[in-house]
DNA sequence: CACCATGTTCCTTG
DNA sequence: CCAAGGAACATGGT
């Protein structure tokens, strides 16, 4: 999926679009994208709901919504998450819906898709899971000493650890890699075994990996409606006048084979809880 | 056909 | 009870 990067790129070009529009039609195409909430529910809680901003909480998307039910405020939030495939975004309403299109906000000439072609992600009125995790890496929630902390607690290697969303939230499987890579640190080693200076190396390197990628994503012109094919380039594709590799972005994963960038030995990929990690064996100690 | 895929949750095992 | 690993979910690309 998406990471926290390309989610909060997501969130900010959401956020110039969706605020003031008015839901006039909620159509669920696929009962599982909502779960657990039911269509019904959904439908019901949202029509005649306006967005008033998106907001992001690890890899979740929050639409914070407002509802005026005889004469009182009402305040309504859809938790979203795009899983491993999944997109959001408006386009007109003449444009023909995807095929694996799952919830549909008809926005009068205007419409609100989500597509999703695994099925893996959520469009939910049960924001419960985006309550149970852990700090924001950019944030100063995300302290180096409290992190140092949990990381003493467990004996998993540190690149699983890193995408269980309790410690830290938002990292994901590319992600995790390149933080590693970039504080030197090898993906194997256990999280109890990393010194104070190593969990602070990763404590830094998590930030600046992330806030790379934003700057990154923010700077690249992209695609976000429904379009464009995915090519990789920062998870959408790729808008007009963008370069044509982002290869550069990302300095080990999906790098096998290839020379490290920092000593040119090999970079090697092993699996570890059934998902490539990718490192330098000569950087990463 | 085989294997791979930017994620989360549930089940089993130790 | 807890931690860790693996399967499941579902579809498409190479």
């Amino acid at each position: 999926m998406p990471e926290l990067p390309e989610v909060e790129v997501l969130v900010r070009h959401l956020n110039t679009v969706l605020p003031g529009k008015k839901v006039l039609r909620v159509d669920v195409l696929r009962a599982k994208s909502v779960r657990p909430t039911r269509p019904e529910e959904l439908g019901h809680a949202l029509s005649g709901a306006s967005f008033q901003r998106v907001q992001r909480r690890g890899k979740y998307l929050l639409f914070r919504c407002q509802r005026t039910k005889q004469g009182s405020r009402q305040e309504i939030t859809v938790l979203g998450h795009l899983g491993m495939t999944g997109r959001m975004y408006v386009v007109s309403q003449t444009e023909p819906l995807p095929r694996h299109a799952a919830v549909v906000l008809n926005l009068g000439t205007e419409r609100f898709v989500f597509e999703d072609t695994r099925y893996f992600g959520r469009f939910s009125l049960d924001t419960r899971a985006a309550e149970l995790l852990g700090p924001e890496p950019l944030s100063p929630e995300f302290v180096p000493g409290s992190f140092a902390l949990c990381l003493r607690a467990s004996k998993r290697p540190i690149k699983t650890r890193l995408l269980t969303q309790d410690i830290v939230a938002g990292i994901g499987n590319i992600y995790a890699s390149e933080a590693l890579f970039q504080a030197r640190i090898s993906p194997r080693r256990t999280c109890r075994s990393l010194r104070p200076l190593e969990a602070r190396r990763l404590w830094r390197s998590i930030r600046a990996v992330l806030r790379r990628a934003i700057t990154a994503g923010s700077t690249i012109p992209l695609n976000f409606g429904g379009e464009g094919t995915r090519d990789g380039l920062f998870y959408y594709g790729r808008g007009p006048g963008a370069p044509v590799s982002h290869t550069e972005r990302l300095r080990v994963y999906d790098r096998a084979g290839e020379p490290c960038v920092r000593c040119k030995t090999l970079v090697r990929r092993i699996v570890q809880a059934g998902r490539s990690t990718f490192y330098c064996p000569a950087c990463q100690r």
